[in-house]
DNA sequence: GCCGTTTTCGGCCCGACTGTTTTCAGTCG
């Protein structure tokens, strides 16, 4: 993939952070980060490309394809210099802290002048958050074990050491009792080249002691979050698991959402909106009626939303979508 | 800001969990 498309989608990336981080119309800020992925899977150099050229890239439209072109003019463009300027480059950092996003970031750079996870952590030790609205004791602790977090930077680990992980959570989960059905999914089971963490699917009619199971194993150091349906933990090696268990009948609903990637499956409901279905982990439904459609099989819903099956290692919103439809 | 298998205007994916908020915003995937 060409250098030009890389740096314009990392712009164009960034200014999505900082228009969020600065509220605003988010579906403007969807907008950038839209086109930063389809400039960034684009196969030919955006650097030689015309205007006219430029709006032919799905999700560009005038106003970006203006924007790419003054990118590769002058190496960035005006209205990301504005918000640069208004936001530092170590707030941005802040979010990548677990758990702090955009707007609580920009709430402490604002109210606290913290702009970096340095000084959060000296902020949250001289205990000037206790002043700040919406952040209590629990959020403080969370924080400085993000920050610790962020600093052992991990972040992503290879394929064979996440399957090693997947395996074992599965051996342990597929013991409880009422386990009807467990899979290893998200990014492993795309077999993408790094997983950031390990996302496992289970069926069960009671979900209860399959997230026992999970919290009970001697890897798992650390609950991050635990319901009925939904269970994160983190492992020893820092790597973050997380456990997904629906009723058997959703399978394949519940398995096409947690393999595909977060633009696959926005790809993938943006086109269910279009014929007037509802597309979750539940299922297909009619969205007027709620009127479930299909959730057994992957094979079943992508051919109800006018689509071949689409193999796990593709659903990565890199035009596999569209070249399963039918022209 | 972009886009169209009713649309050139009015929408824009959907659900789970947490903390502090007593009804929901923020974050995540």
């Amino acid at each position: 993939m060409p250098d030009a498309n890389d740096c314009a989608a990392a712009l164009l990336d960034e200014y999505t952070e900082l228009l969020v981080m600065s509220g605003g119309d988010p579906f403007r800020g969807r907008v950038y980060g839209k086109a930063a992925r389809a400039i960034a899977a684009y196969p030919h150099d955006v650097a030689g490309l015309s205007a006219a050229e430029l709006v032919r890239i799905p999700g560009v439209g005038k106003s970006i394809a203006a924007k790419v072109a003054e990118i590769t003019a002058t190496g960035s463009f005006a209205e990301l210099e504005e918000l640069r300027t208004d936001i530092p480059d170590g707030v941005r950092r802040l979010t990548r802290i677990p758990a702090l996003g955009p707007r609580r970031a920009l709430q402490l750079y604002r109210e606290l002048g913290v702009a970096s996870p340095e000084q959060l952590r000296e902020a949250i030790a001289a205990g000037r958050l206790n002043s700040l609205k919406g952040f209590g004791a629990k959020s403080a602790e969370k924080l400085l074990r993000g920050i610790e977090l962020l600093e052992s930077a991990g972040s992503r680990v290879l394929l064979n050491v996440a399957a090693q992980t997947a395996a074992a959570v599965i051996d342990a989960v597929k013991a409880a009792p009422g386990c009807l059905r467990i899979e290893a999914a998200g990014s492993l089971r795309r077999a993408a080249e790094s997983v950031g963490d390990v996302d496992v699917l289970a069926a069960a009619a009671d979900s209860a002691p399959l997230m026992a199971a999970l919290t009970a194993m001697p890897e798992a150091v650390e609950v991050i979050a635990a319901g009925p349906a939904k269970t994160s933990v983190r492992t020893r090696a820092g790597l973050q698991v997380d456990l997904r268990v629906v009723p058997l009948d959703c399978w394949g609903a519940a398995l096409q959402y947690f393999t595909g990637s977060q633009q696959h499956n926005v790809r993938i409901r943006e086109l269910a909106v279009r014929r007037k279905l509802k597309l979750s982990e539940y299922g297909l439904f009619d969205a007027e009626t709620g009127e479930l459609i299909v959730s057994r099989t992957e094979e079943e819903v992508y051919r109800r939303l006018g689509l071949a099956r689409i193999p796990p290692v593709l659903r990565e919103d890199t035009g596999e979508i569209a070249a399963r439809q039918p022209r």
